[in-house]
RNA sequence: CGGGCUAUAGCGCAGUUUGGUAGCGCGUUCGUCUGGGGGACGAGAGGCCGCAGGUUCGAAUCCUGCUAGCCCGACCA
């Protein structure tokens, strides 16, 4: 895998000035952590989140993203982007509120349900909060798009949807309002169309490694949107909504470094096809004989978060919506379609579910909100004071973002503070280390410590995110 | 949408059975002592007890109706 340094980092992030970091001071920032457990929250992402100042319930599954939450969100946001770029498709924006009559024409106006939200405008005009943006996308496309000659086409967006959920709960896993990354792909016919899913599921098996996730593709049910081939994508942890069934080999199965050309019909269906041969099904299309074919003891069942899907549905929409090219012989056919979805608000939650402890968040470096944290020991105590001070503008200048406990709070609460929120790394700095010229750096995830110079601390963390 | 439950200070809760004018812990403010894993002591601030109506001399408490939220199930990224 080619380093991120090779996509420029960050160019999405908060700001449109490429590069642009912000540090902090824990001061001056608004980080409303609880120590006790709010009520309502019943699974552990949902309380660490609600627990470290990261959201807000609104109202029933509609959260506000506080500044660390929003960061982390981001973030996220922001590896969708440089990994749908890399993969060749279009950004572009589509709004939250449609015209009905284009889901009219669909069908999926009535087909839909309670689940969509309706809203009538003041000329009395039906509207709706996109759940999601085939019909949209496909008007687009055919108002433009005739001739064979401008396909292969991808373009996607990353917007907010409302699915009215008659029942939200754990938090931003099962929200009424998130945040989705949603992509259609057009092509002339169907060899090329599943091309375009085999791309995708390279692109999307980088996406997920990139955030340090284990997302295991599983064949499945293609549900309300309908299709033929489908895989959805799944993390696995206790608290998942699906039961899954896999074959332990395909944990082991890892991108890496290799080199990917999306344009490489045979490289993406070779990828594809190593990471679909391995036994893996939701309960939904499990099948009991082909999984006892699997040698027993790498037969395993769990539970496991849904974070993404890939689709190819063929002329469905293109047929209902005259959605048509000319292909090379002169012949007017409906486009093959296809469309893809990451859950981007619902991978905040999966990725605390897959990675805490009992103390708190435990952030892959990739996603974390903060680098690291600098926990003054001794606010007021000059020497401890200046080390900081300096730390923090060493690290800054260097292009990390610090996040700078300057609080006058005892020892202990910063370290919980430190603990629940998860900054990968920790540099503790108080007199009594100061003494020997010596400041500690800590592993959040293993706990281990070792005594550093400050500037070797700086240098042992440029080259750990280096390798991010 | 069926079944269960909850609503009292920023958060976690008690008080409701038996009606008498609101309390605890955490947080928060100020002070003193402390200072390497949520410290101690002292003094404060903070509530139309979810909303509306009713019963009563008097309602957080009893009655009626709403609203919001949570859990189990069905459904779903």
């Amino acid at each position: 895998m080619p380093s991120a340094r090779q996509c420029p980092r960050r160019i999405w992030h908060l700001t449109s000035r490429p590069g642009a970091i912000n540090p902090m001071r824990l001061s001056r920032y608004f980080l409303p952590v609880l120590k006790e457990t709010p009520a309502e929250a019943q699974i552990v992402s949902h309380r660490l989140m609600l627990r470290a100042g990261m959201i807000r319930q609104a109202s029933a599954g509609i959260y506000s993203w506080l500044p660390m939450g929003f960061k982390v969100l981001r973030k996220l946001e922001n590896i969708v982007h440089e990994e749908q770029i890399r993969a060749g498709h279009n950004p572009m924006l589509m709004p939250t509120l449609q015209s009905a009559d284009l889901w009219r024409e669909s069908g999926r106006y009535e087909d839909y349900g309670d689940e969509m939200l309706r809203v009538t405008d003041r000329h009395g005009r039906d509207m709706l909060y996109g759940p999601t943006n085939e019909e949209l996308i496909t008007d687009i496309f055919r108002n433009s798009v005739t001739s064979y000659k401008q396909l292969p086409l991808t373009l996607y967006h990353i917007q907010w949807k409302f699915r009215d959920e008659v029942r939200p709960r754990f938090g931003v896993m099962r929200g009424r309002e998130f945040f989705m990354k949603d992509g259609y792909n057009f092509d002339v016919d169907q060899p090329s169309a599943m091309h375009a899913y085999n791309r995708h599921m390279v692109s999307y098996l980088r996406t997920y490694e990139r955030m340090g996730l284990k997302a295991i593709p599983m064949r499945a049910d293609s549900g309300p949107i309908g299709g033929d081939d489908t895989h959805e994508f799944l993390v696995l942890a206790d608290t998942g909504e699906s039961e899954v069934f896999y074959d332990s080999a395909i944990l082991d199965l890892k991108l890496g470094d290799r080199e990917v050309d999306y344009d490489n019909w045979d490289q993406c269906a070779a990828i594809k096809q190593e990471w679909t041969t391995p036994y893996a099904r939701t309960d939904e299309t499990h099948d009991e004989a082909a999984f006892t074919k699997v040698p027993e003891a790498r037969r395993m069942s769990s539970r496991g978060i849904e974070v993404g899907q890939i689709f190819y549905f063929g002329t469905k929409y293109s047929e209902s919506m005259n959605a048509n090219v000319v292909n090379a012989e002169g012949e007017r056919v409906p486009v093959h379609m296809g469309s893809h979805g990451i859950g981007v608000s619902r991978l905040v939650g999966a990725i605390i579910e897959a990675s805490h402890d009992d103390r708190g968040i435990i952030w892959p470096e990739s996603v974390t909100p903060f680098d690291v944290g600098i926990v003054n020991l001794k606010q007021g105590d000059t020497a401890a004071d200046e080390a900081c001070e300096t730390l923090y503008r060493a690290l800054t200048a260097k292009g990390l973002e610090p996040l700078y406990d300057d609080r006058k709070e005892r020892a202990g609460a910063k370290f919980a503070t430190m603990d629940l929120i998860g900054l990968p790394w920790r540099i503790t700095v108080g007199p009594r280390g100061l003494k020997n010229g010596i400041v500690e750096l800590t592993s959040r995830k293993t706990g281990e410590s070792q005594e550093l110079k400050p500037e070797d601390a700086v240098a042992r963390l440029v080259e750990i995110y280096a390798e991010i």
